[in-house]
DNA sequence: AAGTTCCCGACTAAATAAGTCAGGATAGTG
DNA sequence: CACTATCCTGACTTATTTAGTCGGGAACTT
């Protein structure tokens, strides 16, 4: 129900794939692609994007591929999604969460209930760090065929 | 950003309109679209949904219109939403969020953070009542020209 | 009977999200 | 240098979801 679209999922799978294989030089938009079952034409645009908020770069050529900017354990989920949700409009009525405009102008009954699950949403979302699922990974595989 | 659809909102809505004109008889339909700055037509569709919820009841006719069935102290925003969001496909991977099958089968590590997510959107939703959300209509209007 | 209101189901339209594509730029390889 | 692998860009198409409409019917009141 958070209803998160699949391009931010995509953006933060490939993220935490990259985290995966961090220190193993670059990793190409195919591999992750095919680990994370991403159509890679998609991934090849998202990855684009994520480029502008600074936490991967990336490399042309034979050894191409990208690459996290920084540790696991300093991006968090969070941030990720902050930016993926950029690009809209800026200028929705936050105090209605209606992306059009509010009919009662911000001052409705209803604000203070969605700002307060706008935090309480990027409370987990900034809680929880590339790392933090990594080892949620770990746990799963263990102990599985 | 919690991306409440629109007809969620409509609903709470017109629930709150109806709970604040609770004990005047019954409401037009045309009433509350006019006071909440919903499409007629649409609302129609809404209410006539929400009567499968039991929250509210109608009566056709001259003198017709729809009532609350409880006080709205009883009636909380996380029921109305979940009875809102029922119809769809409830076989949609819960683990990924996405509406569409998880290529992991649940087993992937974003499952717990998702659930975490939901599980805070609702702490908020179930926590607050309609009555909450007319206590704090009265407060913003308190004081105002 | 007549007017008003809810009711139902199918329909259309608008918006958003998802995905594709062709062709170009850059970096290594032999 | 020619060649191939890779990222890059922006426009494009398609699919899915959400929003909203419509015509005509059924119940209730006076």
């Amino acid at each position: 129900m958070p209803i998160t679209p699949k391009k931010n999922q995509y953006a933060l799978r490939a993220i935490f794939e990259l985290a995966k294989h961090r220190g193993q030089g670059p990793i190409k938009i195919s591999d992750i692609a095919a680990a994370q079952a991403i159509p890679v034409r998609f991934l090849e645009v998202i990855l684009s994007q994520l480029k502008g908020s600074g936490l991967v770069e990336s490399k042309r050529g034979f050894y191409g591929g990208y690459n996290l900017t920084r540790p696991p354990e300093q991006i968090s989920v969070g941030e990720v999604l902050r930016f993926m949700d950029k690009p809209p409009d800026p200028s929705y009525c936050k105090a209605c969460v209606s992306r059009t405009s509010c009919p009662f102008n911000g001052h409705c009954a209803f604000a203070a209930m969605w700002n307060k699950v706008d935090r309480a949403i990027f409370k987990v979302y900034d809680g929880t760090t590339i790392q933090d699922l990594l080892t949620s990974e770990e746990r799963i595989h263990e102990g599985e065929p």
